[in-house]
DNA sequence: GATGAATGAGTATTCATTCAT
DNA sequence: CATGAATGAATACTCATTCAT
């Protein structure tokens, strides 16, 4: 009987529900890398954050992270795309493309404050966004994911009587593009407490004119 | 035996090549090296750039490198400098503070032929902007140098009548930012060649209303 | 099913080599490091030895170095640090400040068999001694940690009836200093079977003299 | 007529004692790089000083110091070279053997001003003696140029009716070593007014003893 | 003789990744 | 599943030396 059998033996004895279990370790453990892997991406950047240090600060040994991500690259990958589903997953979109007024400034008001709670994923996105070569993955997904969201916006802003709605939807993107970036990258530049009211008030200057 | 050929013999005795022709070769090397890592560091990153790529596209050895640069970073510093130089050189139209409606417009089709005349270095910048920890301090020089620029926009908001000045400025501020993020990292999502009418349009509707 | 295979059982899940394995190899291979080490910066000094050369002759990996240095420098603090203890150690003969005539003569027979023994730290020492920036750091310490040792030689030199006892320990100091750095540097100009005994009758002249 | 030829015209013109004038320049140029690089090697060390320093500190181009020596590692060779002649030379040492006890003590005592005049010298001296692989060099000359010191030493020696010469010679030169060492590695120590003294007395304590 | 631009081999150090246990 | 020792390739940077002018 070797060490390896009387573990295996051991395991069974031990946890019935140990395959549910183990799972959920499993499951635990790999968003606490993310977590911490996003945490330090954020403040630090990407090559300037080392699998050491992800690690260190997860309590966690260096090689148990390659139990669970294929490599660095991978835990941005995932991080990325797990970025983009809860960004989107929390939009709520009508899926009948029907917006109201409310709806529309309740989305806004909605996404700043996404944008606050989750300065750290929103300040690595923009960052990678320019950052090649994740850029073009990234430009792309973007697309394809931020499609109902344009959509969406296209057909409020007509539906409110545009005379150009896409050329509103160009500056109205825009406009909450650029206000998100300052909101992230440059907080102390504006005053963030009335910028949401002021880009809101501005959506519909563009809209009703 | 004049004087003039006295000199040229001491002169040559001391230096074979003139102070000029070192000066010259001195700008000349200089300048190819910042192209060159501009153009990698747009490309692949500054982290992922190496000095031994710039000196290999460049085609000069790295040791030369660091007979113009300090280190790696410093390039990166001073092409962060020469950038925010272009750009604001280009900017100050009239000293005076008071623009005009034309000088506005020429302003706004003005920025938008720098970035597409000069998109590395923009891409570079927004990346930057959020890459820490280059951030802290590019915040802190987009605030000092960009000052005039929000100065200049306000009162020309202000002076087009509008009823809400320092909201408007926000909106527009954003918008503008946002449109050139869209002009340089994702330049298939919206139509170019209509976004910048687009933008400009916006504007006025957001200070006449 | 006894508490003992549970124990081992979550043990080797946890990690297969036991702390004290781990701490095993890792004291084994920080002393193959540092003895490596002071045999070529002895052999060829500190700046001339690189860190590679250190790993291959050690045969392990230059990378392996730094997880157990943090810094070429570190290696050098460690030996310095570890030789001054083994010397002072072994010096300490009485802790009450009384030396015996006996306890004198038998310390001088210690330095100097513990110099024979172990010629390549104390070749190092010296060296480094004079070798700047080592230089400053490496005085301090040499004051701090000698002092006790003069104070012991003050105190004998004076109970055996010296009438300078103040000269008398600088004479002595100094003689056993140069015999020593001969010892060391210059090892054949000088019969070194004679020079320890020589040395001590020497002290005796000058103290009772 | 080439520029080159122009140059030589002029050269034989302008300075009919050019020759030797150059030679002068040259051997004016050749001290100033050695002493600069006495007091860099001194300060810093001979593989923490580079060429460069050198030549910035003596007001030349790099290329130059290569029109004087080989090699970095020929100055010091020269270096060596000089300090022992210097040295040396000075001792002025009695050629005929007979050292009385004034011209004993006053060898003494201009040995230890020739290492205060020359500190620089001397540091660089004791480091290099232990630093390999200058070491072996060094101490063949040593012995070879020391020869006439130890002379003339143990002829003294006798001479004042020492019962064991040989043992006072070995006693007597390491106290003198060991005596430059700590004025030169570690003045702090011992107060350099009185050493001088006291290490005279102990000689005739020894010998008379 | 004099300059300094240019080279290239070398240095310390880092780090993603592997693997025996 | 978990550990951390071990690797090796890569990186920024240095510097003695060469050479065209």
């Amino acid at each position: 009987m070797t060490n390896r059998s009387v573990i295996k033996f051991k395991f069974e004895v031990m946890s019935p529900r140990s395959a549910k279990q183990f799972d959920d370790i499993r499951k635990q453990k790999k968003e606490l890398i993310m977590e911490t892997a996003l945490e330090l991406f954020a403040e630090n950047g990407f090559h300037a954050t080392s699998v050491s240090q992800i690690a260190k600060k997860a309590g966690i040994s260096k090689g148990l992270t390659y139990n669970y991500f294929e490599s660095k690259q991978e835990i941005l990958d995932e991080l990325i795309q797990h970025g983009f589903d809860t960004i989107y997953d929390n939009l709520d979109l009508n899926k009948d493309g029907i917006v109201t007024k409310d709806e529309f400034i309740h989305f806004i008001k909605h996404n700043f404050s996404l944008l606050r709670e989750n300065m750290q994923h929103w300040k690595l996105f923009f960052s990678l966004m320019l950052q090649p070569p994740v850029a073009d993955t990234f430009t792309s997904e973007y697309k394809t994911k931020g499609e109902p969201f344009f959509q969406m916006m296209y057909n409020f802003i007509k539906s409110q009587g545009s005379k150009d709605p896409e050329g509103d939807l160009i500056a109205i993107s825009s406009m909450l593009e650029g206000s998100f970036l300052y909101c992230v990258a440059a907080p102390d530049i504006f005053p963030m407490d009335i910028m949401e009211e002021k880009v809101i008030n501005a959506c519909f200057k563009i809209i009703n004119n």
